[in-house]
DNA sequence: TTGTACTGTAATGATTTTTATTACAGTTAT
DNA sequence: ATAACTGTAATAAAAATCATTACAGTACAA
């Protein structure tokens, strides 16, 4: 088998769980300790993603007393597809097997596979570029 | 967390490496030690695999001695759409928190990240239902 | 009618991935 | 100086995935 790090998680949401927060209370820096209270879960799992949206330029933060995190730019410039990317880790199809390379199929299928699995996650994140965090937000509250 | 059986496997991979080794020996039935052996992988995987595909109308079985397994309809009749279904668990987006329903937010999120995740699995269907077995065969040897 | 070659399935364990927890250095406001 | 934060790492716990073993049941074939 391939073990590479896999998408089998909540990242997503949580993510965008927490641009969400962001554009509901666009004046205030949020803290990770308000984020995480309104998640259910451990403030280090939300700073990290914090760093991590951070890193793709979807989020600003400040250290220090008074600090926190704000939106790095206008909800209407961030699309769905840019979380995605920024939690993306593996396929939406899953991971691969490596076949024996004897097997004429097997040595073969994963080069069709790449092709397929490339072919799917292109229409998923057409779907997801057709969605601003503006738009997703706006039935919320 | 909600903590269901996610879609973090090569079960996508596995079945469509299956069908396609049947597409290839068309007129024999396979035993479950071929198809691992092609595949680099314990029997017991694969005929478990087997019994799912079998379950979703995909192959047909014949135990005992001399039997195996062979596809169920044409490969012309097989999308990768049904393989898809056939080993779905969960959302290709990922899990979904459970939010603190204090807050606004949480209390409101996970139905909209319901539209948004149907949506996108809707679009990613739709391209692999596109593609037939067959189709996905023919480049391959 | 007995042996052989299979499927079907369950039980158990090992491995990998994901999430939670703790800790603390560094930064900034007051 | 102290308090309130971020940033990050190390470690542990939990969950999901995959591997292995075992064996009952079925069908063919001699």
């Amino acid at each position: 088998m391939i073990f590479i790090t896999v998408m089998n998680n909540v990242r997503f949401a949580t993510a965008l769980h927490i641009l969400t927060l962001h554009y509901y209370m666009k004046d205030e820096m949020l803290t990770s300790d308000l984020i995480a209270g309104s998640m259910n879960v451990n403030a280090a799992i939300i700073r990290k993603e914090l760093s991590n949206l951070r890193k793709h330029g979807l989020i600003t933060s400040k250290e220090g007393k008074g600090g926190g995190t704000a939106l790095a730019k206008s909800a209407k410039e961030i699309r769905l597809s840019d979380i995605y990317n920024a939690v993306r880790q593996t396929s939406p199809l899953g991971k691969k097997n490596t076949p024996n390379p004897a097997c004429p199929v097997g040595k073969q299928i994963n080069a069709e596979l790449d092709i397929v699995y490339n072919d799917v996650e292109a229409a998923m994140i057409k779907k997801l570029s057709a969605i601003t965090l503006a738009a997703f937000c706006k039935p919320i509250k």
